[in-house]
DNA sequence: GCTTTAAAAAGTAAGTT
DNA sequence: AACTTACTTTAGAAAGC
């Protein structure tokens, strides 16, 4: 009987301690990405929902803190890419996607894909655009999600594309490769977004 | 018989013995790798019917990338009967059970894949990943795979005829999907 | 879970020329 | 900038780690 007693005082001290630290994970990496609090404690949420739903089991406490993370960033309108999220963690991309689906499916969370337009005010930020550039990159954007320009394609490209020819229609122009590197993509990438966007849009850039 | 479904890849698997020493088979396929140390089965590449074979010293055999399950059996056929003519004890005309099959095919419409997300439960799309939106069906109990263009891809198939009824079913959850938008 | 096999879809990436 | 090659996703079997 004094067994038991122990024992449970010894799994409720495990848990504590598995939370305390999955809870210093979770502020670890996103101090690194400088996430907002109000993330942190969405992610926190999801992590303890996670755990009462005993969706820990078979995974590692960094992967699903990593993963909570991303889910929030998503809820909250502040996307981070999987590739910027295991850079802060030491879990590698394809395991915090694969958590990422299972946390999803679980906790009975549907996020809508990412909205290009989320990543334009960071990216924007980053490069130091005025606030014209951004409003004109997500007013692309809007377009080009109506003509369906934006579906299937990597939405920090499409994002990047529309910053780069916002910054050069409104005479704050930024180069394909300084634009490429906030977004995390290639300039092969920029131009091929770019052509399209510019041509089904009717759009006139001028250099 | 209106949307063209082409069978792209069938997976087969099957038996042709038991105990099979493998370095020996090795030395009698021509096209054989066996790396016990990378993987526990044979590989041997056939380019007639231009399939994969995997033959494990259970007996066991997988055949991957022919176009059809007659198209696996003739190479399975192929490799028995190397194997009889070296000497190796082998089952002459084993059952072969097709456990896979790939489709491709056209929606003939251009989808919208951010609203097939939203309203269709069951469904995956992140762009940021892959540009195809997953479409996983119950009832012909199969995974779609469905692109911006309209092209799709069906997978998880046990017979040919389940990828047109996949298909018709999608079309029409679409259509639903149109009516409410 | 991973390893190996084949094949398609479309996007993105990387290395060459 | 074009080409090529290669990796992302899906399913399934096999034997072993």
């Amino acid at each position: 009987r004094l067994r038991k007693w122990q024992r449970r005082i010894r799994v409720s001290d495990a848990s504590e301690r598995n939370l305390a630290f999955a809870l210093s994970e979770l502020d670890r990496i996103a101090s690194k990405l400088g996430l907002p609090r109000n993330v942190r404690e969405n992610a926190a949420v999801l992590y303890r929902g996670a755990v009462e739903k005993g969706l820990i089991r078979g995974r590692s406490i960094e992967g699903v803190a990593a993963a909570a993370l991303y889910a929030a960033c998503r809820r909250c309108r502040v996307p981070r890419t999987l590739d910027e999220i295991a850079e802060a963690s030491r879990v590698d991309r394809k395991e915090i996607g694969r958590t990422y689906r299972f946390l999803a499916r679980e906790l009975g969370i549907k996020l809508a894909p990412t909205n290009p337009i989320d990543y334009v005010p960071r990216f924007a930020s980053e490069l130091g655009l005025p606030g014209e550039v951004e409003s004109k990159a997500i007013a692309i954007l809007q377009k080009a999600a109506e003509k369906g320009l934006t579906s299937g394609r990597g939405p920090t490209g499409v994002a990047a594309a529309a910053i780069y020819i916002a910054s050069v229609l409104l005479g704050n122009r930024r180069t394909q490769r300084d634009v490429a590197e906030v977004a995390g993509v290639t300039e092969v990438t920029i131009r091929n977004r770019y052509k399209e966007l510019t041509e089904h849009l009717d759009i006139d850039v001028t250099l | 018989m209106e949307p063209k479904i082409k069978i792209v890849n069938v997976v087969v698997s099957t038996q042709i013995g038991s105990d099979i020493d493998l370095e020996e088979a090795a030395l009698i396929l021509d096209n054989a790798e066996y790396e016990p140390e990378q993987f526990p089965g044979l590989v041997c590449r056939l380019s007639d019917p231009k399939v994969a074979l995997l033959i494990f010293r259970s007996g066991k055999v997988n055949c991957t990338g022919a176009k059809s399950k007659e198209e696996a059996e003739v190479a399975i056929k192929k490799i028995i009967k190397e194997l009889k003519d070296a000497g190796m004890d082998i089952i002459d005309n084993p059952e072969v059970k097709v456990q896979n099959m790939v489709a491709t095919a056209d929606l003939g419409i251009e989808p919208n894949l951010d609203d097939i997300a939203l309203m269709i439960e069951g469904t995956e799309y992140e762009p940021e990943q892959f540009p195809g939106l997953v479409y996983r069906l119950d009832d012909p109990k199969v995974v779609v795979l469905i692109f911006g263009s309209g092209k799709v891809v069906i997978t998880g198939l046990k017979r040919e005829e389940d990828a047109e009824i996949a298909l018709n079913k999608i079309l029409e959850t679409l259509r639903e999907i149109e009516e409410i938008i």
